[in-house]
DNA sequence: AGCACGCCGACT
DNA sequence: GTCGGCGTGCTC
């Protein structure tokens, strides 16, 4: 085995290839599969990973490895594999699948210098810019503005060379530690021969005597109550000894979380989790889904499989939707498994994550609490995969390479013979279809755990309240709830439901409406700043004061942001206090558990946010739910609107009553008639279940239809409609008769960053051949990605149609 | 993707 | 002759 096969990291579909290199002798008994090398590559230098060891190459000239960059893999085996497998089912390259695997930190930066070769003298203008150092970076030669050939000439003379450094962003955190030098009875004699006022020195001593073990040089300061310079003096007389240990940044104090045990189970939750147990006892592969109401205890059934995996010495991996990773929901698990637990989520560090990653990959920790990206935790020996809120959208990667987690998951529970458990109390349509039809275990928790009802949940049709005069955004219903559940003192939590709304700016006069010069899309208004921003592209400009095509003075923002409504809620009921959660005062680390917490503690009457409040919040004094515009997304161009509306209304309404108080929740909606804003009302899912289907037949929408999105870009508007066009043609001849081909049609957003775009829709039933039909066509417009500047994204299975 | 190489036209 | 611009082809 002297041969290795390696993806290098270049991202063009004409490398999507192994490339052959030898191992030089240094590196023989070093280099395994998965780990990361750096590789010559035409006349650059790449980082590269080993995906297999060979014996012989096909190949003629095969250069050697330079540089193996890893003492571990960071890929085992099966990760490789499953990177090829995302790789195909995506259409997306095997180095993005492969590097979406990893830590932000392991991957490859690259640099190029110039070095100088000879002590001879260069050109002037060399000189100059060398200025008397012997290395100097490729930009400051950029910025020199000499022309190229200059460099050119000179590294053919051999007077320089460009040197190309792949760098790693790995930082480490290191910590003193201090130990005894000598053993105790040594000391015990030392101490003896100390001054008689070396108080300090001999206390220190004392300690160690007692406690040999090494100790954190802060921890023994603090504990003694000594300072550093009596530590160094008994360092100097070699006693005691120090030396740097790597730390792992903690980002949660385990130590503070009370330990939990696990809890007595309902009859049902017991009923429930005794095939899972088996399917994990057996060792077999098996997709549970678990349809949980909310407050079924689903976590608790959750936690318990955990504990049975643990116990047989395998690994569990959990998905949680990010806005659902909050501390509490750690706190959950660190509860229950201690130190045994890492946590992957957005708002850490790329050093913690690292760390945390780390932790995975030396098996220190069994269980992986995460958002999307956790399901490639390199663990090797898992026993379960657990999904929560399987139904959130949020599991779909939406940049390259789109994966859905629940698919990786299944692959990874295919390989690993482990069970899958898919847990929502608003399940999608295509897992309860599967489970319908026998694919999935149906599990059902139809009960809360405290035996209560799920909140009623009342509806106001808005129209009625125009009709009646009232014309703000509260209806005289909500508005009296609100006030009677302040002063009961009691809390309550406000959505607004603001997708597909926006506060665009309009003049009341002509109706002209303030747009992005560079996207076809209404500027957003900034409060703040008095700005108006584009969500798409950064244009910004202030707000105008008179409107630019018919100057008059009437121009306003329309649409209800969070400020508006916290605003007119003040207005309304001065008496309430507010804590407003959006995008806006969330944006600082930390700030979004801070509010939660000032709500927690009832520093606040009312919590009043967006879709981030819905979900697993639990706080015990809030007994009213306003939803302000059940229907906002309704109107969307987006076949899953109905189910997001669904989905939205139960989950915010579980928010309710959730304790020993009663709950009550109100929906405002100007279609209160509409199937989901009813049946959500109802907590009927499956009649919504069966009407939904209904549609999606009608339509032929997933789950009857698999999706695949074509997006084609480019600055000239012809262009992209020519190749979306023929993009759409070569398609039609390949697939079957059945397969729907739609288009080209303008995006939802026709032109973002001044690139028009167009797309294409498939909808098919049986296309094994699909994504190799795509990936060729894809190759006979490479000349027009290259030259040419033409964008083309394909999303299989895509959750935004835009 | 990046880089070299080669050809061409423009400019000193 | 010198330089930049751009099309082409290659990367184990």
């Amino acid at each position: 085995m002297n041969i290795v096969k390696v993806i290098v990291d270049v991202p063009a579909s004409s490398i999507d290839q192994t490339f052959d290199y030898k191992i030089p002798e240094r590196f023989q008994d070093i280099i395994q599969l998965g780990m990361r090398v750096t590789v010559p590559f035409g006349p650059r230098k790449v980082m590269g990973f080993v995906v297999e060891t060979v014996n012989h190459s096909t190949f003629g000239k095969l250069k050697e490895i330079i540089d193996v960059l890893d003492i571990y893999p960071v890929l085992t085996k099966e990760l490789l594999d499953l990177g090829k497998w995302v790789a195909q089912q995506t259409v997306s390259l095997q180095i993005t699948a492969l590097q979406v695997m990893l830590p932000q930190v392991l991957k490859a930066t690259y640099k190029k210098e110039i070095v100088r070769m000879t002590s001879a003298t260069l050109s002037d203008e060399l000189e100059q810019l060398f200025a008397g150092r012997d290395v100097i970076t490729y930009e400051e030669f950029t910025a020199s503005k000499l022309p190229y050939v200059r460099l050119s000439k000179a590294v053919q003379d051999g007077d320089v060379s460009i040197e190309y450094l792949v760098k790693s962003r790995i930082t480490k955190k290191f910590k003193t530690m201090i130990r005894p030098a000598r053993p105790p009875h040594e000391l015990e004699e030392s101490m003896l021969d100390l001054a008689k006022n070396a108080k300090k020195q001999k206390q220190l001593l004392a300690f160690f005597i007692e406690n040999p073990e090494p100790i954190e040089k802060q921890k023994l300061l603090k504990h003694m109550n000594t300072s550093n310079s009596t530590v160094n003096i008994l360092l100097e007389k070699k006693l005691l000894d120090s030396y740097h240990t790597e730390v792992y940044r903690n980002p949660y104090q385990d130590s503070e979380i009370q330990r939990t045990f696990a809890l007595p189970l309902t009859v049902q939750q017991a009923k429930v989790i005794e095939p899972m147990k088996e399917t994990i006892e057996k060792n077999m592969h098996d997709v549970f889904l678990l349809h949980g109401i909310t407050g079924s205890g689903k976590t608790e059934v959750y936690l318990q499989v955990i504990q049975d995996v643990i116990l047989k010495g395998q690994e569990a991996i959990v998905l949680v939707p990010e806005i659902s990773l909050t501390p509490q929901m750690v706190r959950r698990f660190k509860g229950r498994f201690g130190s045994n637990v890492a946590v992957m989520h957005s708002a850490l560090s790329a050093g913690e994550k690292y760390d945390e990653w780390r932790r995975i990959q030396r098996k220190e920790v069994q269980v992986v609490v995460g958002a999307r990206s956790a399901i490639f935790a390199p663990f090797e020996n898992i026993g379960v995969i657990i999904i929560d809120e399987e139904h959130e959208t949020s599991y779909k990667q939406e940049d390259q390479p789109r994966y859905h987690a629940r698919d990786v998951a299944i692959q990874r529970g295919k390989t690993h013979q482990c069970p899958v458990i898919l847990g929502s109390a608003t399940p999608t349509l295509e897992s309860y279809a599967r489970a319908a039809k026998g694919v999935y275990q149906l599990a059902t928790l139809d009960k809360r755990t405290n035996e209560k009802a799920l909140p009623p949940v009342e509806i106001v049709d808005m129209r009625k309240e125009l009709h009646a005069g009232n014309r703000t955004m509260f209806s005289r219903k909500l508005k009296k709830a609100i006030i009677d559940c302040i002063e009961k003192g009691e809390q309550v939590v406000l959505l607004l439901n603001r997708r597909g709304y926006s506060t665009f700016v309009m003049c009341r006069d002509c109706g002209h409406v303030k747009e992005c010069p560079h996207c076809d899309i209404a500027l957003t208004y900034h409060k703040n700043s008095n700005q108006l921003k584009c969500h798409y592209c950064s244009y910004e400009e202030p707000m105008p004061l008179h409107c630019p095509e018919c100057n008059s003075d009437t121009i306003r923002y329309f649409g209800t942001g969070t400020q508006r409504v916290e605003e007119a809620l003040t207005q309304l009921i001065p008496e309430a206090s507010v804590i407003r959660m959006d995008v806006d005062t969330t944006r600082r680390k930390g700030a979004h558990e801070k509010l939660l917490n000032r709500f927690a503690n009832k520093e606040a009457d009312i919590l009043l946010g967006t879709q981030m409040i819905a979900k697993g919040l639990d706080f015990e004094n809030v007994t009213l739910v306003g939803v302000l515009t059940a229907d906002s997304m309704l109107h969307l161009p987006d076949f899953r609107s109905s189910e997001k509306t669904f989905q939205i209304l139960t989950q915010v309404s579980g928010r309710a009553g959730r304790h020993n108080l009663n709950g009550n929740v109100i929906v405002q909606t100007y279609t209160p008639d509409h199937y989901s804003i009813e049946l959500a009302s109802q907590y009927d899912f499956s009649t919504f279940y069966n009407t939904e289907m209904k549609m999606r037949k009608a339509f032929q929408y997933p789950p009857y239809f698999f999706l695949a999105l074509i997006t084609i870009s480019h600055v000239n508007q012809v262009k992209v409609v020519q190749a979306t066009q023929r993009f759409a043609q070569l398609l039609t001849k390949v697939v079957k008769d059945e397969t729907i081909i739609l288009g080209p049609t303008p995006s939802a957003i026709p032109r973002i960053k001044d690139r028009y775009r167009y797309q294409c829709m498939i909808k098919y039933r049986n296309e094994p051949d699909l994504r190799i039909y795509l990936s060729k066509i894809l190759d006979q417009f490479s000349n027009d990605i290259r030259k040419d500047d033409l964008f083309i994204s394909i999303d299989m299975q895509p959750y935004h149609l835009m």
